[in-house]
DNA sequence: CAATTTCCATACGCTTGCGTATTGACATTT
DNA sequence: AAATGTCAATACGCAAGCGTATGGAAATTG
């Protein structure tokens, strides 16, 4: 994370943005205040007039994120009337490179923050409850579907890891849309 | 982690299987030799006498952990004969809780060690391997077994994550058993 | 213009943890 | 018995980071 020029003055919003920054790349522990005041281009005295402490800048970052991924699915998926559509269009974005991809799969992996293992499984199940409602609508019974939406968002949450993991061995644009339709082909009803 | 009994003398493999305690519980990067030391029931003076650094000592848990899992799943799944079975024999052992697979979780999250991503990947790769091979005997293509291999893969991290995330919501036996023939039936060809 | 508010810099004390140096205790070898 | 090796305790200096206190600068309000 590099320091960004010297603004006029920070407001909260600056100080949440570049947090989700360092939880995208680094993961909730990496978090520390001294550090993101330097890339700020501030010392920490500014962070300390706008929150009571870390875990509240962490908490009110994460808020932000959750609130803005929240919106995001429901404008690009949740929007769609046929299920199918709805569904393609979450293996699309799922498989879309994004800041709040990177920002969950560390929310995952986090074991020490008990906030954090809350928004985590908030969020998770929504999008499951989503992902169940839409598999039920292409006339799959309610059991299957629960376990065709985890199947799905397992999926997800693999893929995240792998697209990491083997680096330069999966980013290819071609394997990655042949991996998405292959998926989907997989799990479409 | 609690602290043991005060044993008469420590070797490397002791400081090693703390570690991997660690590792599996708060990722890498909560290893410290200090608080370690003060588990194990000494201080850190013969830590230093047996390793180098901290760096030293998280690479020879990780090398440890790395032999052991290997030969956990040669002996479990790759000395069965029918591809099927072999298949089969993975998708139980995936959803087996253990440490191992808590320890390739929290790698899966580590963002700041190089070490740690070298390992990691080649661990992902020698498994995807292993799948894609046995995918091929059932009679797929190469490329359909590799897309395959990558899903199947994905599942099993993906499922990692989410036992963990909706722990309570997920851990009913008959609901995990249900779930592994469901993804049984949905892979194996 | 003075008072108040907002944002910010800096000093301070404390904690945690690292690696190095030194010394001690015990076991083994010569 | 002396020398050597293994394991371990402790002190030390350093760094990073936290939160608190204090004072300063700029903007806004009455």
């Amino acid at each position: 994370m590099k320091s960004t020029t010297k603004k006029k003055s920070l407001n909260p919003e600056d100080w949440e943005l570049a947090t989700l920054d360092v939880i995208a790349h680094e993961g909730v522990g990496a978090v520390a205040v001294e550090p993101l005041a330097k890339a700020l281009g501030v010392t920490k005295g500014s962070f300390y007039w706008h929150f009571a402490n870390r875990e509240d800048l962490i908490q009110s970052a994460l808020k932000r994120w959750r609130s803005d991924d929240q919106m995001l699915i429901k404008q690009r998926i949740f929007s769609l009337d046929d299920p199918h559509e709805r569904l393609k269009a979450w293996f699309f974005l799922s498989a879309e490179p994004s800041q709040s991809h990177l920002v969950y799969a560390t929310l995952l992996a986090d074991r020490k923050h008990g906030f954090v293992a809350k928004v985590l499984k908030e969020v998770t199940l929504e999008r499951l409850s989503y992902l169940q409602k839409a598999y039920q609508e292409t006339g799959m019974s309610e059991s299957d579907a629960k376990q065709q939406s985890l199947l799905a968002y397992s999926v997800y949450v693999g893929y995240l890891h792998m697209a990491k993991t083997l680096h330069g061995k999966l980013k290819e644009s071609e394997n990655i849309q042949n991996y998405v339709h292959y998926v989907a082909n997989q799990l479409l009803p």
